[in-house]
DNA sequence: GAATAATCTCTACATTGTTCAGATATGGAG
DNA sequence: CTCCATATCTGAACAATGTAGAGATTATTC
């Protein structure tokens, strides 16, 4: 465990993201479930009520995490498909190829950082849902590979309406049982091979 | 929140399962993160160190209820099969169907069941995931029921080899999400919809 | 440079998980 | 029946936690 800064100055400058910075890393480490607001605020050089001033209780720094991390999860998806650049057939397969692995890599990476954001800090209110869902970044990158799939033809027609929904579900549910030790990690591979055969991608 | 329970004997006579039972119950009304050890012995009516008499730590405590609730889910899932005898296709499909269904409903159900079995104080060891996976009962019930289906001609034969992972982790994956809220809860349907005509359940 | 506001510290409190010495009851041997 | 070993439970204690509030320190504005 790194030590504990000492600062010269009263004032902190940035303790804001100061906090948010060492909430994450210390998430990533240990898990939401073990963050101590104390160790928090220690790690970043202040007393434990200096965090109040930011976040209104221990749970308000948790959710901020959770909702940097959506951001950075949707980054790491983006890079992915910018590798696969092209507008044929077989670049659309490569590119929902990428965007599975990606999801599925960024979890393996840092499980702590999945857990949170698919977790029950980050769980969205029932009226929310529909808003959230067609606003999320991660959700708009599917649905344009996906259109894409289906515009040159590497997609089943008659599966077009079904195939966001099921992508999301099982990338989603594969990554969560692996990261949990359900399944073994050699069979998102496979998954991802059942998903493009079972929805007719790419077959030449 | 009931009374905590006074007793006359000194001893309990059947404390294990006694905190056993408080503790699910707990779980399930506030979640295994909020769950606290000295809650569940003031509600069985016994002191905080009695429990430690039957449980190393607080996590163990969770664990065996974690291990119960699994358990309780294959039941589940069981009685909901038993509503669908048959050996025909159709009787399969109508099986497949209940199979994914009683998944998802035992976790609304009870969402905070779901999150605890699949989430981090449930998690196997890499060591196990293997032997976990085939000796899990549900999963064994999927297994069966693909078979069904495959015999009878319900299922594409070239998508057979990947049909248990897409199913699981599609159902999983939907479950879950719709329990966090990131997908709106009639979506369940459609993912079984989707999930059956991409493997060509049931094409009449 | 003085008043006001923002930022941070200190102290305090209730609650938690956990430990351990000791109290209490139970079951079996004589 | 009695006594003793053993299983079971209690009580007090400890360190750590989240959080509240009063006060100290620095920045900002006029």
């Amino acid at each position: 465990m790194a030590m504990p800064k000492v600062r010269e100055t009263y004032h902190h400058g940035d303790l804001e993201s100061a906090l948010l910075d060492a909430a994450t890393k210390m998430v990533g480490a240990d898990g939401a479930e073990h963050l101590s607001l104390r160790a928090v605020a220690a790690e970043v050089g202040v007393s434990p009520s200096a965090a109040y001033h930011y976040y209104q209780e221990k749970d308000s720094l948790i959710s901020c995490v959770g909702a940097r991390l959506f951001e950075e999860l949707a980054d790491f998806q983006e890079q992915a498909l910018l590798k696969v650049p092209g507008k044929g057939a077989r670049a659309a397969r490569a590119r929902f190829r990428a965007l599975g692995r990606a999801y599925f890599e960024w979890a393996s990476m840092e499980p702590n950082f999945f857990r949170l954001i698919f977790g029950c800090y980050c769980s969205a209110d029932e009226v929310e849902v529909e808003v959230l869902r067609d606003n999320s970044r991660a959700w708009r990158l599917l649905q344009t590979c996906l259109e894409d799939l289906y515009r040159t033809g590497g997609l089943i027609p008659a599966l077009r309406p079904y195939a966001e929904i099921l992508t999301w579900s099982a990338v989603h549910g594969a990554t969560a049982l692996i990261i949990e030790g359900h399944l073994p990690k050699d069979s998102f591979e496979s998954l991802l091979d059942g998903l493009e055969r079972s929805l007719g991608i790419g077959i030449k």
